[in-house]
DNA sequence: ACTTGTCCTGTCATGCCGTCAGCTTACCGA
DNA sequence: TCGGTAAGCTGACGGCATGACAGGACAAGT
């Protein structure tokens, strides 16, 4: 699976080819934290590896390309998003425990990689379909996991017949996906950080169990 | 308050100059639909409209200026969103209606106008002060009216007090902002639109209320 | 030192950006 | 009817990013 890297023109990149590739991946990751996606110019991120346009291309067919790259890269370790999930229980004080610390990990996640994941969900919104298929890589583990948890305290009976798990798991990502892009946002509406995480993790209790957690 | 529309070099523009710029608004905003907010060229919004590159940047400093006058046409129509929540309850039936009408009128509009939306909300979240106040010019009459039944249900101790009715209802807004920005991925989710939306208004009405609702 | 294959860059054609001077068109008062 | 004035438009241009190529620099093994 981990097939060789290569070259735009189809030759193997060596120890030092890797290198120049990796320094032009951090460069564009690091523009793209300050400065807009749509003013991110080839020629800059060369510049600020150290390095000419050419070299860019050699390795990337635009920056498209190399930013799929970067979110490929940050899509794996977004794997670990599954462990926020795996095992927890919804029930008692202990999932209120579980909703918390799943809105923790995934802003926490989010924060981190702010910048790649805003042109993730842009690509994705626009419809391109690598973009929207990387989204999916990220968002499925938490996705599966919470619709999973839905259907069977719907198959205990605890959770109404007519609720549709899928549908109520991918609006909570949602939810959460677009609350941590737009956390800034919540101070103006005079809402700070802290506050924010009890009342999602509220939300995400409320729908995931369709009652008041007991805390 | 209907200041006269002018020209980037001062002039004020009569009848066949605001037909032009019109047709330059209404050209990239369906450019804009159909291709990505990265490639869409000032040549080719003026090839579209029949006239010069030169003419673009008569009536706008740059693509972005342009855009925000589209959002903000848009903004303004947004207004009529309060009508969604203006006057309703929150309790028993008519409490489920209104969750109802809420996400449905929310989805519609999103629809309609999703292509400039998409590129408000990345400029929002990319840290431009002028696109995050647009976005918060369109769901704050949703986010204020919404904060504010939150907060009657509380005084009434409907609603534990640890709630904070803005965190909430910011939460439930931003919820249902990203559902509608990729609601052709919940199709990839095996969810239909149809059974979307009434999940959807579970959640606001879960949220809102803190209780299941009465059908 | 020589060979081999990787790695980088100088350079070039192309195309878009953003600006200006200057031409055309519409309106208006005399 | 006739200028005069301001609005409206465009051709053309310097500047810069793009993307392709060929050839030179470099490291590694012999």
């Amino acid at each position: 699976m981990t097939g060789q890297v290569r070259t735009v023109d189809g030759r193997v990149a060596g120890r030092r080819g890797q290198a120049t590739r990796q320094k032009l991946l951090d460069c564009l990751s690091e523009m793209l934290s300050s400065s807009p996606y749509r003013d991110v110019k080839v020629i800059d991120v060369a510049r600020k590896a150290g390095t000419s346009p050419a070299t860019f291309y050699q390795y990337f067919p635009d920056v498209e390309g190399a930013v799929l790259e970067i979110a490929e890269q940050m899509a794996t370790e977004g794997g670990q998003l599954t462990a926020l999930l795996e095992g927890r229980s919804w029930v008692g004080k202990a999932g209120w425990t579980t909703a918390q610390e799943l809105v923790d990990g995934f802003l926490e996640f989010w924060r981190k990689n702010d910048a790649i994941l805003r042109v993730v969900d842009l690509g994705a919104a626009e419809g391109d379909k690598r973009f929207y298929k990387l989204r999916m890589k990220i968002l499925n583990s938490v996705n599966n996991s919470l619709a999973d948890s839905v259907a069977e305290l719907q198959s205990k009976g605890k959770v109404d017949k007519d609720v549709n798990p899928a549908a109520v798991a991918g609006s909570l990502v949602a939810m959460l996906a677009a609350v941590a892009s737009h956390q800034k946002g919540f101070q103006t509406w005079g809402v700070k950080q802290a506050e924010l995480k009890p009342n999602l993790a509220l939300l995400v209790y409320l729908g995931v169990t369709g009652k008041k957690p007991t805390k």
